[in-house]
DNA sequence: ATGCAAATGCAAATTATTTGCAATAAGGAA
DNA sequence: TTCCTTATTGCAAATAATTTGCATTTGCAT
């Protein structure tokens, strides 16, 4: 069924989330930093540039890198991610259920929908709503450095 | 400046919070649900209704109930507030830094501003968000049960 | 006032994440 | 390529936040 009208919001869609973070810029970035591209960075950056299931948690990185390096630890998982969150390669999102979650920090501003059954992660943006806050900051007195937007709900029973 | 349009948003202001949580009403509820209004129940309650410092951790509510009876202990603060967060008595934000922060969920909902510089928080409510909110969220097959927007800000110079 | 289930306090357990340290391995220099 | 320095790793143990088991206490309905 679709409207006459425009959506007043999209599914984000990152096209090529892939070349952003499993590339050579970021490596070199990384390493102009100081920092040494590893064995196990690397396999972590691909795994988070992987698109696929989205918004993994520490502990599901390290399941999925162990498969492909069992020689591969949890701490190392942190570290690596703490790293790239401080060089701003990703992002850490820290739901109400205690486990911090990462995504690739690239690509345009996105909202969170979750699934308070499933716990599945729907992603999606609009463009009033980020127009609407920026008014009310506006209004407020303040610029907005960046914002954070979830919405916890249920599946509608058909 | 006033503008010749109502607002599309207002600043949350709780008239009356203290009597929605520390009143009859509530722990008659309570009672009503099986539940045994305890003294420290009550003066967990009495702390989260204090206004004042808002959004404190379980620890630090921990730390003022112990200031007005020692015999208090940290396990019974998060039971007490989880017990009032499956009430719905209060709402539980899960912030950055790992720890959860409490504050009374009565009154209508509202939304954050966090000032960067000093860390104020800024309550404000738009009907406008919340109803785009909504019908994303019913486009894509879902019913919000609740929801948290946070504007992280500068104030603008003037 | 009395009894019983709900709630408490304590200590110990969990869960998520971090840290100390000896061993390993990037990657620039020779 | 080999060597050297030092960042990084893996392991085990430490933290930090929160939860749980259990014996004791305490609301509160009778």
């Amino acid at each position: 069924m679709q409207s006459p009208v425009a959506n007043d919001y999209q599914l984000a869609s990152f096209t090529d989330m892939t070349t952003l973070l499993d590339n050579d810029e970021l490596l070199n970035a990384l390493r102009q930093t100081g920092a040494r591209i590893t064995k196990p960075r690397k396999l972590i950056i691909q795994i988070l540039a992987d698109k696929g299931d989205e918004h993994p948690d520490a502990m599901e990185i390290f399941r999925r890198a162990v498969r492909r390096d069992s020689r591969i630890s949890l701490p190392t998982v942190y570290r690596t991610l703490k790293m790239l969150e401080e060089h701003g390669a990703i992002q850490k999102h820290a739901f109400v259920d205690g486990r911090s979650r990462y995504e690739p920090a690239d690509g345009p501003h996105h909202d969170h929908l979750i699934d308070m059954d499933t716990g599945a992660v729907i992603e999606f943006q609009s463009e009033k709503i980020e127009r609407l806050q920026e008014e009310i900051a506006r209004e407020l007195g303040y610029e907005i450095v960046h914002h954070r937007l979830e919405l916890y709900g249920r599946k509608t029973k058909a």
